[in-house]
DNA sequence: ACCTGACACTAAACGGGAATCACTCAGGGC
DNA sequence: GCCCTGAGTGATTCCCGTTTAGTGTCAGGT
């Protein structure tokens, strides 16, 4: 007979960590459970055995999975927030205020492909909106940042086409478009990233903004 | 003891269906499933349930899930690759075929919304690489007949910035950027899909290919 | 010293997914 | 008549997120 090796079954396990403390180890393992396996890989036990815990502990400080993941998403968010807001305080020209904003958000998610996604592709039709709201917020607030210098590009009526509002909407998108394919479809062959990070900014922004 | 009332024990249920008329069926009941409930939506259980059959059922027509929804996504990017066929053949100046082509493209994605994203957005994450070849390969046909005049315009010197390759690929980027963002975040306030779709399309298109 | 309540945590179970198994059963060729 | 085949089935397995009911510990009041 087997007795195989159970969990250690209780003294071998890990001490109570006091609240804030634990909260932050079960964000580092799901972090990187999360950033190696993506969204579907990253299961309640899966992190539950990296922090050494039983799943349902993470319930304790975690009110579901998604909390836990936005929770990760969130805190990439504001790192990116933090750029913009720190862009947009800068002392240049708007329209170079917005070229670095889309060219940080561009670095941002070629270098957090999983959470890019996780917040900002589609994948988050699991996720209910009202869980996704406050991750949404700080994405509108990055959005506003960016907006701000449009609305000055389009005060000075030199917009080629559209509103600033859809300027804004479209500028935004067009990097969307081309990190977001890039990351989902590794398979297919892309140019090189540097290139088409490149091509998208001066197109677009050749594209929707007259010259000085 | 409750007998309790059981599925109709066999002579209720369908007849046996001949081959690829249940083949069929199965697709067109997933198919509404699908586009009504999104891809966690479609379980396998709700699908057999609309057919008029168990579960297992399916296993005899499609290897799992992903096969089922992936066909469906291989029938819409049929349609997709015939309008871009279509459109190469037309009689008209590159530049033209290219705008029509991007302009088909979010048309479809706007009319297709579910599908759209089983197959360019990232949920496939979910989906292995393998599974989804023949869909891509259909897919890279269809951006093989989207790259064709886009060569001719580099051939002809006009395009502005990046090679035939990453500027067909930032096109068709920008497109996808619009759509997929709309598409996967409705609860956002978004200018109308037609302005939308014109800017990015002026955009683009006079950002990276020269006038005439 | 003794209760008490909050807290971090646990094992076990639930319900619902996809997928597999061993099986039945009708029809068609020989 | 016999046997194969292919569609179909119910029961089962495995894994997932989540819930329930409970255990042990410890600070603080009395």
């Amino acid at each position: 007979m087997t007795v195989a090796l159970k969990k250690p079954p209780r003294s071998a396990r890990k001490p109570k960590g006091d609240g804030h403390m634990r909260r932050g180890e079960i964000l580092a393992a799901a972090e990187k459970i999360f950033i190696a396996e993506g969204y579907a890989g990253a299961t309640i036990r899966k992190i539950a055995d990296a922090v050494g815990v039983s799943s349902t502990a993470l319930y304790m400080h975690f009110r579901d999975k998604d909390q836990i993941l936005l929770e990760i998403g969130k805190e990439a968010i504001e790192q990116l927030l933090s750029i913009n807001v720190a862009l947009s305080q800068e002392p240049i020209d708007a329209v170079e205020k917005v070229r670095r904003m889309l060219d940080a958000y561009m670095r941002f998610a070629f270098d957090n492909p999983n959470t890019y996604q996780l917040v900002f592709c589609g994948s988050n039709e699991a996720i209910s909106v009202e869980k996704q709201q406050a991750v949404s917020d700080l994405g509108d607030r990055c959005f506003d940042e960016f907006s701000g210098p449009i609305r000055e590009i389009a005060a000075a009526g030199r917009l080629k086409t559209g509103t600033a509002e859809s300027a804004a909407q479209v500028l935004w998108a067009a990097c969307h478009g081309i990190v977001s394919l890039v990351i989902t479809k590794p398979s297919r062959s892309w140019a090189p990233p540097e290139e088409l990070m490149q091509v998208t900014l001066d197109g677009v922004m050749h594209g929707l903004i007259a010259d000085r």
